[in-house]
RNA sequence: AGACCCAUGGUGUAAUGGUAGCACUGCACAUUUUGGUUGUGUAUGUCUAGGUUCGAGUCCUGGUGGGUUUACCA
């Protein structure tokens, strides 16, 4: 009999599961996750993704994706585009698309009703006298002057506003709640204002849109929505997301959670900063492989699968948090490890010539490509007397521990054979140009038959048969850990060395049929995939990750 | 300042009022034809003061610390 482990449930989990115990929703889960067609969407919104539909999943309850199109100034198509190709390439499907402009009618009936039983009036205060009639946490506001106009005059007046008779700013229909409120969101909030502008969505049909708070509770009481999460800073909303739904008598009274956002270190993750970073060029659009966006991540060679279970890691609270960024490192070896294939590739090349192997000689040696997948089988890589090695693979004066290539030492090729460095060649500058070795034939493949052990493995790659290609290293966008946390400017924060390109890197002649968007292990350097910049002469890679590198840790002691 | 929310190792997250666990990170060791992977071990924690209780990380009160809120943005 197996024993089902019993995860333990999130806050949230724990709510729905107590819900349907008590009937409530008809004992239903649906979510949504809500954009607002904006921007591009980032690493914190996969993380909503995956839990509002990830619960659906669970409780085999429905998920809807609704672009929250309620403001025609800031929102585009290109954005709804790019979030549908997103949750769906996250691997998530929803069951209903929709907008909140297609409430927009709806939503305008419900204002009507308002209007009609006496709480919603139709105010010309301007923003600057609305600011000073709110007042203050502790001190209670001051009423409207038009706080008490007739059913009959703000039904009019709502209508001449929805008609276009009015310019922008002229009108707003505000709730009528209680000026004295501690909580501000109570203060009689507006609810429509005009804005005569052209929506992508409505067009020129509407001369007044609905305000989010008003807006976003309707349209989850419309769908059916029963669990509607949302983040901390919404908190001091909910009683007006209720209040709108109780008061309106909406069908369905969805209840509003909220959950802390995600902060990553070396990041930043709100879309106006982000917007910032690519408006003023500090990277190379939205899909910059530095950005934490879902389209940066993912060509960075993040896979869902990895951000998936970074999201699963990172866990659901009410609580500030802020996550260490080699968690999402983690994350994406933990699954690359068990996906891609293997290859040599040498970064930096430094020139190895085996003085006792023959000049014209060439031969194919059998290379593993992945010890975590046997059945991928294995591959031929061209052996020959001239190679590239890493130029970090080479140490003139061997320090403790050191266990790669130096004068007299003896290591491992991959794959090929035993070498000896017998000299090093120098140029005017003091920099090593070339070495000379001698290998032992009876070493093919890799071992020894006498039985000799050598501690050190490089890779290789010969040198006549080698492709050039182009590698884009990549490190922290920030020098700092919380650049959102900074007094001045977050990008003076940012890391002059986020992107190091390397043009004249050697692989073994089997990558150059690697197609845009594969991912493969650099042996023994990391993981990288094929870039979307790759031509049918140029081979552009990107680094996703760098394996885990021991050595570096013990050398910087 | 008022209201609201939050407080568990370095980080994140668990624990019907009953043994503080898991993961990442760090460190050490073993294995290894990737200084990768894998395995083993180890370090560090319930903000504070009271109260309720046989028993409190959990419930109550005060304090402290942090966050949110005062847009015709979402």
């Amino acid at each position: 009999m197996e024993t089902e482990e019993t995860k333990s449930l999130n806050f949230i989990e724990h709510i729905i599961e107590n819900d349907i115990a008590e009937g409530k929703h008809e004992k239903r889960v649906h979510t949504r996750f809500p954009p607002e067609p904006n921007g591009y969407l980032h690493i914190g919104h996969a993380k909503s993704i995956c839990l509002n539909g990830g619960l659906a999943k669970k409780y085999n309850g429905k998920f809807n994706l609704r672009f929250d199109d309620t403001n025609p100034e800031t929102e585009e198509v290109e954005y709804v585009n790019s979030i549908r190709n997103d949750v769906k390439w996250l691997g998530f499907q929803w069951n209903n698309e929709f907008n909140a402009s297609d409430y927009f009618d709806q939503l305008y009936d419900y204002a009507v009703k308002l209007i009609e039983i006496g709480k919603a009036y139709v105010c010309s205060l301007t923003p600057e006298e609305v600011h000073e009639y709110r007042g203050n946490p502790t001190t209670p506001g001051k009423d409207s002057p038009d706080r008490n106009r007739s059913v009959v005059e703000n039904l009019d007046l709502f209508t001449r506003m929805k008609n276009g008779e009015f310019c922008d700013g002229k009108y707003t229909l505000r709730a009528k709640i209680d000026m004295a409120s501690t909580n501000m969101h109570f203060r009689d909030p507006a609810l429509y204002r005009i804005r005569k502008k052209h929506h992508w969505k409505t067009g020129d049909k509407w001369n007044i849109y609905p305000m989010y708070d008003y807006a976003h509770g309707i349209s989850d009481a419309i769908e059916g929505i029963t669990h509607s999460i949302c983040t901390l800073e919404f908190e001091l909303h909910r009683p007006l997301y209720e209040w709108l739904n109780n008061t309106l008598e909406t069908t369905h009274r969805p209840q509003q959670i909220e959950m802390s956002r995600l902060n990553i270190t070396y990041t930043v993750m709100s879309k106006r900063k982000l917007m910032q970073l690519v408006n003023e060029k500090h990277v190379n659009g939205w899909d910059d492989p530095r950005m934490p966006t879902i389209s940066g991540l993912r060509r960075r060679g993040y896979t869902p699968e990895a951000i998936r279970d970074f999201c699963e890691r990172v866990g659901i609270s009410k609580r500030e948090n802020l996550i260490d960024a080699s968690l999402l490192e983690f994350s994406v070896r933990e699954d690359l490890n068990k996906k891609a294939p293997r290859f040599m590739g040498v970064l930096n090349p430094l020139k190895v010539v085996i003085t006792n192997y023959p000049e014209n000689q060439t031969e194919e040696l059998e290379a593993v490509n992945n010890p975590e997948k046997p059945e991928d089988g294995s591959r031929k890589v061209p052996f020959s007397r001239e190679l590239y090695i890493e130029q970090e693979d080479f140490m003139e004066v061997a320090e403790k521990k050191w266990f790669r290539l130096a004068p007299g030492a003896e290591v491992r090729l991959r794959y090929a054979y035993f070498i000896t460095c017998q000299e090093f060649i120098k140029n005017e500058n003091g920099k090593v140009m070339e070495l000379r070795c001698t290998y032992d034939p009876a070493s093919k493949g890799g071992n020894s038959p006498d039985g000799r052990k050598v501690k050190g493995t490089l890779h290789w790659v010969s040198a006549q048969h080698a492709i050039t290609a182009e590698v884009r290293l990549y490190d922290r966008l920030f020098k700092t850990e919380t650049p959102d946390k900074g007094e001045g400017d977050f990008k003076d924060l940012l890391n002059p060395d986020s992107m190091k390109v390397l043009t004249n890197t050697k692989l073994e002649p089997h990558m150059k049929t690697l197609t845009s968007g594969t991912s493969v292990q650099f042996e023994r350097m990391g993981y990288f995939c094929v870039d979307k910049d790759t031509t049918k002469n140029h081979l552009v890679f990107n680094r996703t990750v760098t394996l885990k590198d021991t050595w570096a840790k013990e050398s910087k002691k």
